[in-house]
DNA sequence: TCTAAATCAGACCAATACGTTCCGATTACG
DNA sequence: CGTAATCGGAACGTATTGGTCTGATTTAGA
């Protein structure tokens, strides 16, 4: 139950573009330099965002970032999903198989625990992580 | 945002457990039999098990595993944290380091993402995750 | 039209963590 | 006192992740 370091990095670049976002575009080393993460590292996580339709890139000279949409629309299951792949909790949610097989009574209450748990993440937007401290 | 192979396993060991919770103990070997897992990795969960307090164990010959408490007073958290650990998103939020450093704007706001994930899996018991086909 | 700058996409390598298995120590029943 | 069964820790092999690099594509400006 842990979240992968490239998706927590996700989230702070997701952040410190969303206050760029006012100023327009931001180079990829810019958001690397103010966020204090790896040049590649900011490149491939972007590669994943934008192919998620989360960052909209404009390339060539004088190119950027941005977000693709309002702050305040993007959740942080997107952010999360576009990373690490869809959230499944356990292998058999997505049509992989169990040593218990079809025997495991567990398997039927898996799908309800996986929503319960998209949707404690999908009631936070970028817009409320951006805010500054609010800690309520 | 997987689970671990080992945290489903004890989810359905412990469900297997309740089942025969009225029956009194049940040993090692049954219950890996009953849940098709191999015996060592049962030995290793219920090592972890017992160790948080969800299990109880009577050794000797004629021993056996049953569960400390009645299943409506076990909940998904306690077994997950028990295998993995502190449920813990970043690992800011329990004392280790963001390249961000102090400057992350984002790490006030996770404890109160953890919390969210924390309480959606506190509200499903062990004994709804042990009755048979409710979807809803 | 040509040069230069910057992004995008893919593959590659190292490292950490996970999963699994095995063995020795401890304890209670007969 | 002997037997049986569990508990605890340690070690191995595998797999996923994290991080890096190089080449291809595209656009602005001269």
């Amino acid at each position: 139950m842990r979240l992968s370091n490239l998706a927590d990095y996700a989230v702070v670049m997701m952040c410190q573009a969303a206050r760029h976002c006012g100023g327009g575009r931001i180079s990829a080393g810019e958001l690397a330099q103010e966020t204090r993460l790896p040049v590649p590292t900011v490149q491939k996580l972007v590669s994943r965002l934008t192919g998620a339709g989360l960052l909209r890139s404009v390339r060539g000279a004088g190119g950027g970032l941005q977000l693709a949409r309002p702050a305040a629309a993007i959740t942080l299951v997107e952010i999360i999903e576009a990373v690490e792949g869809p959230i499944a909790l356990t292998t058999c949610v997505e049509g992989g198989e169990c040593p218990a097989d079809a025997e495991c009574r567990v398997r039927p209450h898996w799908p309800q625990v996986n929503q319960a748990v998209r949707g404690a993440l999908a009631g936070i937007s970028l817009a409320a992580l951006a805010r500054e401290k609010e800690i309520a």
